[in-house]
DNA sequence: CAATTTACTTATCATTTGATAAGCAAAGGG
DNA sequence: CCCTTTGCTTATCAAATGATAAGTAAATTG
């Protein structure tokens, strides 16, 4: 086995979770939010609380880009800020009820999607499964 | 083993893989394209030869948005456009040499990552990760 | 062979996103 | 206590993207 093999199905593995998601997660998101909204708070419902450098590392955006969407976020009422008592300067976001509700049906649509995915495979074969997502991911990807 | 847990499991497992891409193809693009230009044509490179209708389905664009975002594409030639003898309505598209050596460059500085990031992996732990791409692929993203 | 469907194109407009400059207040360091 | 750094905000502008309407030519169907 070379690293060489290895890179390539790493790839085409890539491609294929990202396609997946992109189909499991298809038409689930509020009209409210924009694509690149949507991505933000999912990204807190996974890791709140957050901060807005974390965010704004994690996807790849500038801080002022992050600050303005998370401000029409925080209109929309799709998420609340708390101020650090520690340091102040920081804030902490996480989602509001009315976030935490969207994200809630959004989720279950998306499991109900990958339940059905998922429905011919044998009980042992989910256990390998499960075994093997445990392994990429404490392993690869971390 | 419910199926309410593993559908946490693959949740974060994907996020995991969203980020680790995001992180290994992190400035690999050519600054003449912009993302969703350089997503078609990471696209094109797997899955060439693809037609129009294709990657609108499965980047989630409009065909009106696609077919001008080819077009720019060809105008930069990194892409070509053939069209179908059998049936003159279709257009296979593929990676113009250009776009290929573009392509090039990008996979090998992610893979030169890809090959750090994995450095300290013994040789009989990446048998076991290339069981579990291969389990995952076949069975879960597919 | 007329009518419909498919695959794609062109044009247009509103909205979103990215990039940059400038600023502010809190924390930390010498 | 000044100076720098950190974490974040506001404002602005260009560019990219999304959505929609309208159209063409080739294929298919009744």
């Amino acid at each position: 086995m070379n690293n060489h093999t290895l890179f390539q199905k790493f790839v085409a593995f890539s491609a294929a979770v990202h396609q997946m998601t992109n189909e499991l997660t298809k038409d689930v998101k509020s009209e409210a939010l924009t694509p690149v909204q949507y991505k933000i708070v999912e990204y807190i419902a996974v890791s709140q609380p957050v901060t807005l450098s974390e965010i704004s590392e994690c996807m790849l955006m500038s801080m002022p880009n992050t600050s303005r969407e998370l401000r029409k976020l925080g209109e929309k009422q799709f998420i609340e800020k708390v101020t650090d008592d520690e340091d102040r300067r920081k804030q902490y976001i996480r989602l509001s009820e009315k976030g935490a509700a969207m994200m809630g049906e959004a989720f279950q649509r998306i499991e109900s999607r990958f339940i059905k995915h998922m429905e011919k495979i044998s009980e042992e074969e989910l256990q390998e499964i499960e075994r093997a997502l445990d392994l990429l991911h404490s392993k690869v990807f971390y």
